[in-house]
DNA sequence: GCAGTCCGTCAACAACGCTGACATATTTGC
DNA sequence: GCAAATATGTCAGCGTTGTTGACGGACTGC
């Protein structure tokens, strides 16, 4: 009796089943594993890069989204990356201190410090990145646009309901 | 001379333009930043559960790389997750002490430890998979199936050359 | 018997999250 | 003008999880 749930006789079994294959437990092992290794392996061209410096991940997500929005205030940084500000000041004062990050007073809001990269910022900024756009590009050229498309919506979907339409709004919009 | 490398007179403009517009830096940057979120809400259903009981993501991963292979040896498990030995050890010492972890003498090899879940260890592996698997699932039915094929690809092309073929080994076969 | 392997462990260190508390400057609301 | 709220900085401490280096015991293979 429990083996027939939610399986309606007049529905041809090979329909229904077929279509809903890729929901399988299996499936899903699948894609939590692979997003294990992929985020690990995706990750590692930055981390060797970053090693050289005596710095982490944290400062790379810092660098990258000053980038992205020079300007950006600490609370905006904050926004984005949530993570404490404590937590974001111990990576900002080594960037500061080492000239990679030049910090501006707000001219709206003084209390505000405007952060941008300085050159030898958006130096360390792009050789963070290009190994892991390179790999991105060889990633996206090999399995093709209709692939591209699928795994960015699939990424899209994972996100929290609260928070995605900020995040999907700062990814694809809010140009610099 | 070199901007014209690879790209036959020939071949209309727009139709080649088209086709590499999703290897845009632009898109890549999209990409990029899509993985840095989604993961990161990705993780954070099974974070929520570990920190209750004072673990962290690496118990995680052990609790799943044992569940998904019974009997898998120390040594296996190293070569799976990629930390040393000791990042390892500490981990399943305490899931070894908390009762999680099963370690029998192998039979074969008897310095191998042959590790794998107990009652309690599979009831918290389930405990930390089932939000994730209910996260990727209805990822997975709001995205359909073509695009979560798409998603995998891109993901398997994400890995690295050397040891993609190990790990889409571990990934796709292996079954316990 | 001996080299090599598998495993456990001690010690120390670094990156990077966290909480909590407190200081300071500035802006805003009334 | 003054109090409250805001933006930021900072100190102190803690936990997880990665690292290197060193050492020892048990076992296997030849």
């Amino acid at each position: 009796m429990a083996s027939s749930d939610h399986v309606p006789a007049r529905t041809p079994a090979r329909t229904r089943s077929d279509m809903l294959l890729f929901l399988t437990d299996e499936q899903l092992r699948q894609g939590i594993e692979l997003m294990f290794f992929a985020y690990r392996d995706f990750t590692s061209d930055p981390d060797a890069v970053l090693a050289e410096r005596g710095y982490g991940r944290a400062h790379h997500r810092a660098l990258h989204f000053i980038k992205r929005k020079p300007g950006v205030t600490v609370a905006g940084l904050l926004d984005v990356l949530k993570i404490t500000k404590q937590s974001l000041n111990r990576v900002l004062r080594q960037l500061v201190d080492d000239g990679l990050v030049r910090s501006a007073e707000g001219s709206r809001d003084r209390r505000q410090r405007l952060l941008s990269l300085t050159e030898d910022g958006e130096a360390l900024e792009r050789a963070l990145s290009e190994p892991q756009r390179a790999r991105l590009r060889r990633a996206f050229s090999e399995a093709g646009p209709d692939a591209v498309a699928g795994f960015r919506l699939v990424l899209q979907r994972m996100l929290d309901e609260n928070g995605r339409e900020a995040v999907l709004r700062l990814v694809e919009r809010e140009q610099r």
